[in-house]
DNA sequence: AGCGTGTGTTGACAGATGCTCAACGACACG
DNA sequence: CGTGTCGTTGAGCATCTGTCAACACACGCT
């Protein structure tokens, strides 16, 4: 066995309860990328952080909150809010927000994947956390766009157009499509949505 | 134990080798609806069938199999093409497949999501399977709308727009969004993203 | 220093589930 | 009536999740 994750050169043992669990979220989220959740034994884990497979257990009850929690502090860390010039005109923060997400794929398509894979892992909780965490999402972009007080059909036709960027995003295939066009076509057609769904409430 | 799905009172247990397959997917798809694939024990799919656990295995390899010939089955039969007005306007013909979509979602709302959840459960297959029923739909939007010939960007960004929508529809509240305005804004919607994307490729 | 308490840690065990194997039995056909 | 094909099954194996009781190391108290 290769030396455990997160420990200087598998000699100490012991640690302390945070970090233990930070490095078990840590080995968890590594395991997590090559492989969907249901295919991944707490034994793997467990022996990748070099303890044993009881430890696991005393540190997450089950193997779903196992999960949860690596979903839930990976997604935190991997949606931290990019920054967005402050006095720019709408278009061009939307700009800055549509770019921050395409860079955000390219540099962890794979993290990401496997993230949002876990939508459908089974967990309810799992599902819903996604589902609030998408929530949060439009009042951002719309604070970004500038509109406040969005209406009910408004904040819907947001929320589906965030989720079609994400496929798109992932979907993408630099070689067919030039990242530029992307991201102009992202950020127009953003605002257009808004304007549809604004101008008829 | 209730009789099982699918015979005429419990009693005849011998079956043509189709019509058992049938038999299996039919009882595997009442299932899935109530829960993910992971907590769906073949033990308990055999016992609503009236059968052993054996014989499902005899049928279906593995458990992957079976989950995958339930999905494909019922995903083919979910998504048969509605009927589209043959002479009527791109406009119309539009809104005659938002419209289908919507009333889909409305009959079959459990079923729909039970199936689209199946994309993270993790096979390789399934999550490729539902990637190609999407990516089958573009044409067939596309072709509703007169276009042909589309760009890569085009049908990447109607890709996206499809998945948008499917969320769209799938988290709509009746209550606060009244139907016609739906299917209203997700037509404009979609033939203003279509000429987005056209209008600089 | 000696000792006890708290806590990180573990091996052994139990229950559930995917999957295999060898055999049984009913129906068709010569 | 014999024979073989094929639907069917019970028993068994391997893997994985989750439990339990006990061990060991650190720290506070006298």
């Amino acid at each position: 066995m290769a030396s455990p994750v997160g420990t200087p050169a598998g000699l100490p043992t012991r640690m302390s309860a945070d970090a233990r669990r930070a490095q078990l979220i840590e080995v968890g989220w590594e395991l997590l990328q090559s492989r969907p959740i249901h295919e991944m034994p707490l034994d793997e884990v467990a022996a990748a952080a070099g303890i044993s497979r009881t430890l696991l257990f005393h540190y997450f009850p089950t193997k779903a909150d196992f999960y949860l929690a690596v979903v839930a502090t990976m997604g935190e860390r991997l949606l931290r809010p990019p920054r967005i010039p402050a006095g720019a005109a709408p278009v061009e923060r939307i700009r800055a927000l549509v770019d921050g997400f395409v860079r955000l794929v390219e540099r962890n398509r794979l993290s990401y994947t496997a993230l949002v894979r876990g939508a459908g892992g089974g967990d309810q909780r799992v599902v819903d956390l996604i589902a609030s965490t998408r929530d949060a999402l439009v009042p951002r972009w719309l604070d970004a766009a500038g509109r406040e007080n969005a209406s009910a059909l408004t904040r819907l036709a947001l929320r589906g157009w965030l989720v079609g960027m994400e496929e798109t995003v992932i979907a993408w295939d630099p070689q067919s499509v030039p990242r530029d066009e992307l991201v102009n076509h992202l950020t127009a057609s953003f605002l257009t949505e808004l304007e549809l769904a604004e101008g008829r409430h």
